[in-house]
This record gives C-alpha cells, structure tokens and sequence, in this order.
DNA sequence: AAGTGTGTCAACCGCGAGCGC
DNA sequence: AGCGCTCGCGGTTGACACACT
C-alpha cells in the first residue's frame, strides 16, 4: 500500500522509502536531531526532499508513535473534539500521544466517519418508526462523543525509548552537524560511496538503540 | 481463474503562518 | 514593508490488498 518509488526532475527520489532510508532518517535524527528539514537530507545522505523527510519522521519513524488498533477511549475522543474544532487533525493528535495528524485523518475517513453515518442513519430511521427508540440511539452517540480519556500518558513515561531520547537529547552533540562525525570530506564522496559511508557511521548508532531494545520492525 | 470494485493508508501537494533579514 | 525561507497543516492521490462477481 506504498507509492512506488520514482526521481523527480531534480533528482529527488519519491514515493515508498526503503529500509535503509528510515535507518539512515532514524538514525542521524536521533542523533542530531531535525535541525533543519531542509538540510537535512543532505546531511543524513538521503536523496529526498526534506518535506518528504519531515513527514516520514513525524508520521512513521519517531520512537513514540503508536501503531495499531484505536482503543475506545481514541476513538471517543477524536468524535469529541472533532465535533468541537472541526477537521483540526493535529489539535486532535495533540490529545491522543502516539497518534499522529495523518493516522486520526486516516481513521476517521476509514472508520470512524463510516460508523457515526452509520448510526445517524439508523436514528432517522428509527425516527419514523418510533421516537423514543431515536432518542435511545443519539443520547448514545452523544455519550460516546462526550466521554473523554484522560489517561493517555501514562504509556510512554519511563519506558526505554523515552530515556534514550532523554539520553541522546541531553548530549553536547546533538545540535553538531552529522559531518563533524568525520574528518573526510563529505562531499568529495561519490552518491554510492557517500551511502556505503553513512551506513558506516550510523551502523554503531543502531546497536546503539538496539542495545535499548527498541523495535523498529514495526 | 480472471476481471472489477472497494477499502486502506502512506505519501504528496498546495497553502498559509511565522520568522529573519 | 516586503521578500524569501522553513515549517506545519489539511486535503487529496495513488497503489496495494482484499472482496466480490
């Protein structure tokens, strides 16, 4: 369910990533951190556009995002403030850790918008036939989109990933460019070469994470 | 088995806000 | 004030998977 990966007219490679660019991604930024989108690709040697970057790293590759099924108290929640703001998907993602704009936006088109149709139909129906029944149904609809979670951080607090965030983001090298790793030239590498290198210097970087038994499969 | 329709979701696109110069 | 740049947001697209005929 991926894009197939085709060049822009700049080069710019487009489409679904491969395994080895979200190592290189996930490694350089949580090394250095996104310093800047748009430099970046360069640094992290990746031939993407840092929008393209910027996206998979927020929608995919951060250590604190949630894959997987959408528990009932999500679910109640994005129908709640949906309601309230509207289509502001990252206002919505704010309230759910782990979950991001895309995903919500996602889920509510596929599910969610499905289901509340879904049961508004079934309330007008039932509407003609009895009144009493219709009211039954939206006062459940209601309670779902009036019932809130607010035991949503406790997942990540204290787990592995968070204290090597914590770790990585405390070192004196984190705002350091990724070239500073070497007294090469960066540059004068070729476009192959330039890969075999990065892959070289983030290989440590990964058994870095891996020491701390963070999954990446997923 | 083959063709077609539908669901899903990762990725792209365009736009506006914010910021520095 | 005006320009250029970066970032983030929301809408949309495209391609694969699966269901259906």
């Amino acid at each position: 369910m991926v894009r197939a990966p085709t060049y822009d007219e700049k080069g710019m490679k487009r489409g679904a990533w491969s395994k080895e660019e979200d190592d290189k991604l996930r490694a350089y930024i949580l090394r250095y951190g996104h310093w800047n989108w748009t430099q970046l690709p360069k640094f992290a040697g990746l031939s993407r556009s840092g929008k393209s970057c910027r996206l998979r790293w927020m929608n995919y590759l951060r250590p604190d995002i949630k894959h997987g099924n959408y528990t009932k108290e999500e679910e109640d929640t994005i129908i709640k403030t949906r309601q309230q703001h509207g289509n502001k998907w990252a206002l919505i993602a704010a309230k759910l850790p782990g979950r991001t704009d895309n995903e919500i936006k996602n889920y509510w088109h596929t599910h969610l918008k499905k289901k509340i149709d879904k049961k508004t139909d079934s309330a007008d129906q039932e509407h003609e036939e009895t009144s009493q029944s219709d009211q039954a149904e939206r006062q459940e609809i209601n309670l779902a989109a009036t019932t809130s979670s607010s035991d949503h951080h406790h997942h990540a607090v204290g787990s592995p990933v968070n204290s090597l965030c914590e770790d990585i983001s405390t070192r004196d090298f984190w705002t350091q460019p990724f070239v500073s790793d070497s007294e090469n030239d960066y540059y004068s590498l070729s476009s192959d070469s330039c890969y075999e290198y990065t892959i070289d210097i983030f290989d440590p970087v990964m058994q870095e994470l891996q020491a701390f038994d963070v999954d990446f499969s997923s």
